[in-house]
DNA sequence: TATATTTAAGATATAGGAGTCTTAAATCTT
DNA sequence: AAGATTTAAGACTCCTATATCTTAAATATA
């Protein structure tokens, strides 16, 4: 799959944050119940993005999490590489350690390709950008 | 990452054999030897392909695989199914389960988009074609 | 027929991702 | 100050992909 489930936890956590308007904190409790997801392991995810600097936390009645910066300014390609690292931009498509445009693989040009076209749709959709598609347009976060 | 390793290793698998001209049956210990993959490991990948019809083996001295059909009627696509599902071409990018195109995901649109031109790109690329960038334009099919 | 070569098949091991559980720390409310 | 709420942190479990090892079956050659 092209994102790790953990990655898809922690897209969909942060669109519902952006989605939820005018709150300061979001608990992660209220999140993992909207979304289907497990309360801790949210929490281990979540916890990743405060380190990251993406998300700030709060602890204590009222707590939860918020984003760091407004979420016009998150980009998806940001929580993708801070859950998944940086390998999808990355990495050959037939898993050679050195193809480059120098040594390519055979099919090294085609998907370089479409990888950038990747990253500039991930580098150029905002959280709040997707956020609102769900918040006017009733798009799905969650299966039913 | 988009590719299984296990699927990594049956594409440039056979490529190796698409790139070995006017052989029979090429050995698997060959491959695996000359791609720096396990032998036993790789005798299970293309197992399955010879399962699905793809390759045809033969035991014995002399033995080894070979394609059932052209290498040039053979898709990247076709081995990619093989190993590693249709998952790729089918699932959301959220991960959700009922994602469709009547109740989508914020980003199902865009995602639809460059998941149909990637399907396109395996299905356009044969074998052959691949292979004789390998054998002919010295591209890699291994690290150095 | 005996031996060497090669794939087939299955059992077993290893590593990492995914998920759970428990305890600690911070904060609010009463 | 006490108790409730909420995130932080770490240990632990579970599952799947990856990889290894062993034995069996088929085939060629001498």
């Amino acid at each position: 799959m092209v994102l790790s489930k953990t990655c898809n936890h922690a897209l969909r956590a942060t669109l519902y944050i952006a989605a939820a308007p005018d709150r300061t904190f979001v608990p992660i409790g209220e999140i993992a119940d909207q979304l289907g997801i497990s309360f801790h392991f949210l929490t281990k995810i979540l916890q990743i993005l405060t380190q990251e600097g993406i998300l700030r936390s709060f602890k204590g009645p009222n707590g939860g999490v918020a984003f760091a910066r407004p979420a016009a300014e998150i980009s998806i390609l940001e929580i993708i590489i801070a859950i998944d690292g940086p390998a999808l931009m990355e990495k050959c498509l037939l898993g050679l350690a050195h193809c480059s445009d120098e040594h390519p693989c055979p099919i090294h040009s085609q998907w370089v390709r479409i990888r950038s076209r990747l990253q500039n749709l991930f580098a150029d959709t905002s959280l709040k950008k997707l956020a609102d598609r769900v918040h006017h347009q009733g798009y799905r976060l969650a299966d039913r």
